[in-house]
DNA sequence: GTGAAAGCGCTAACAA
DNA sequence: TTGTTAGCGCTTTCAC
């Protein structure tokens, strides 16, 4: 009684059809969950479809139907929290709704971020998740074209839909904060092309704020290529050993700053006495560090979740907010500290 | 002089053909990189599809050419540098052979691996990479079945491809650098589901080495449902509170050590002097805690690569080292030392 | 409620 | 080197 498919045999919906003894209209019918089937008949399909091992072939359903069931995310890198975490959330999001995530990292390049989305959109994606603001200049022109609902992250655009914090903003708060303090020789650590518009903006929200005191940033405390932890830490020795050692340190994340307070550190600069350091999005072990870290606190996993419900609002021809605003939150906690007294003279 | 394609009219394949003045097939062969096409053709082709802002449909192209140009994995989850760091190497890996990564996330749940595959299946991926080796009992079937080329990682198994490290002899050599400093009691922070064989293996080695030197885990010095930081943390003050409290603490990765680490300091426990502790991985920040992490140090990059490389060289007909047994490298840190003398009588 | 039949857009023999 | 043609396996009108 082994009804065992021959292993060479890829049985198709011709198969199924044939033994279920309807036609293949009624088989699709009953794989699309149509109500419109006799009972009987889906039964027969279903059994059909479990004897043989049937499985759908998706390249010709997406050919036929015109939808891939499939969403499109490029991120500029797997390798770090900021974004897998989001990720995770996103994924977890239209998975549930049946969709399935195709990934593509940038490398935070836009031209390469440009080909992947060429691919993605090769592959039929019915909608895509972006990072940031700052493109191609022919991609969004692409996705139009194409006409697949699309959603920018971590940056927020009037432009176009997304979901972010207004980064400016955030790096203004975190720098009043440090001025508040009496700080008045700033450094910036971030590793990012010049094309990351999160961390620009950040900048020039730092920038900003200094000017209304009327500070400036020293072009050589200005560390943009800082990526890991060590990075961080080096280049921190750089900025020790530079013209103008900063007393306030504003680093692009949680990781950079642990990097910064570790180089302090190892100068016998005691935190926050001699120094302050602040990080951004407040990783779990923020709080744990030897100096619990002063950072602003940002919602990773909720922005995979709004751009994810988005995407399927959209798909699903129902209205949902275009623009998401998330509100970082300020948390001080031991890395910062009052700006020391001017030490000789 | 505008050739700009109407927005709504879907270019195709024929639509080139007609423009360039040739057939679908001669398009198809330019599109695909065949030798045997005239320069002048080719060129026509080529501005064709520029003119026409062609976007091949990969759909149809799987369809007739029954290969996807896509590759799957299953991860656990993306929330956790253990996975998305390989899973970014992989990535790179296989997309510099054109292929694409279709993504799904098991959530350590066999049941929903299974699902996952199928629905990877469904898309007509051309090979697959898994996490761990123990699966629902359909998996490998279901992948032989349609004939995928298929890899294993972290975990070494002999029956299947794969590609990781002996983690029982890892565990081993952490609880013998342990049992060397003289400590009896143990415990283990790990986070996982039963279903976890890198983990359950880990759990054993630890269990022999135990064994070989008289001693014994005790049950209840055995955790296992620390995800996060705080967890392993709190899971320490209950250990800490328990009938055993433990000198030593193995814990399954380097986050869950720094929140053991942290219950341990916040109960006034010195390190290594009155607790030893030891992580996995050696993630970038280990050696800079405020106590420097004993660990094992894996190639969490290594893994992707190894994985993508197995698959891509099967998918040319190469062969590959059917297995790849990375070797971890015990670090030891501050995090660890001897045993504390009994404190009272 | 069901089936027949016409594609979806591409590749791959096969002929020329 | 090139074109013709027959599918790939599904969905989806449109009749019935």
């Amino acid at each position: 009684m082994s009804d065992k498919p021959s292993p060479s045999a890829r049985v198709s919906l011709d198969d199924v059809a044939l033994r279920a003894g309807v036609s293949t209209a009624t088989v699709s019918r009953v794989l699309n969950g149509s109500a419109s089937v006799r009972p009987s008949r889906r039964e027969a399909v279903e059994r059909a479809c479990e004897e043989l091992g049937y499985v759908i072939n998706r390249a010709a359903r997406t050919l036929a139907s015109r939808r891939s069931m499939t969403i499109g995310a490029v991120v500029p890198t797997l390798a770090t929290e900021t974004f897998s975490r989001p990720l995770a959330a996103f994924q977890q999001q239209i998975h549930q709704s049946g969709y399935t995530m195709l990934l593509a990292s940038s490398d935070f390049d836009p031209d390469t971020e440009l080909k992947e989305v060429n691919k993605l959109v090769e592959y039929g994606i019915d909608a895509l998740m972006l990072v940031g603001n700052s493109h191609h200049p022919r991609l969004w022109e692409r996705i139009a074209q194409q006409n697949i609902p699309c959603i920018q992250t971590f940056s927020v655009d009037a432009r176009y839909p997304s979901v972010g914090y207004d980064n400016e903003l955030a790096a203004g708060e975190l720098t009043a904060h440090l001025l508040a303090l009496g700080h008045k020789v700033f450094a910036v650590i971030v590793g990012t092309p010049p094309s990351n518009d999160r961390v620009s903006d950040r900048i020039t929200g730092t920038r900003q704020a200094l000017a209304a005191a009327g500070l400036t940033l020293d072009e050589a405390n200005l560390i943009n290529s800082a990526f890991t932890m060590n990075e961080a830490r080096e280049a921190m020795f750089r900025l020790l050993d530079g013209p103008n050692p900063p007393t306030a340190v504003i680093c692009g994340n949680d990781l950079l700053a642990f990097g910064a307070m570790r180089a302090a550190s190892e100068r016998y600069l005691r935190i926050p006495n001699d120094i302050s350091i602040t990080g951004f999005n407040d990783y779990e072990y923020a709080e744990h560090l030897e100096h619990p870290l002063t950072t602003m606190r940002v919602e990773l996993d909720r922005i995979g979740e709004v751009a994810a419900d988005y995407l399927l609002a959209t798909l699903n021809g129902e209205t949902a907010p275009v623009q998401t605003l998330l509100k970082p939150e300020l948390i001080v906690r031991g890395s910062t500290g009052s700006a020391p007294r001017a030490a000789k003279g």
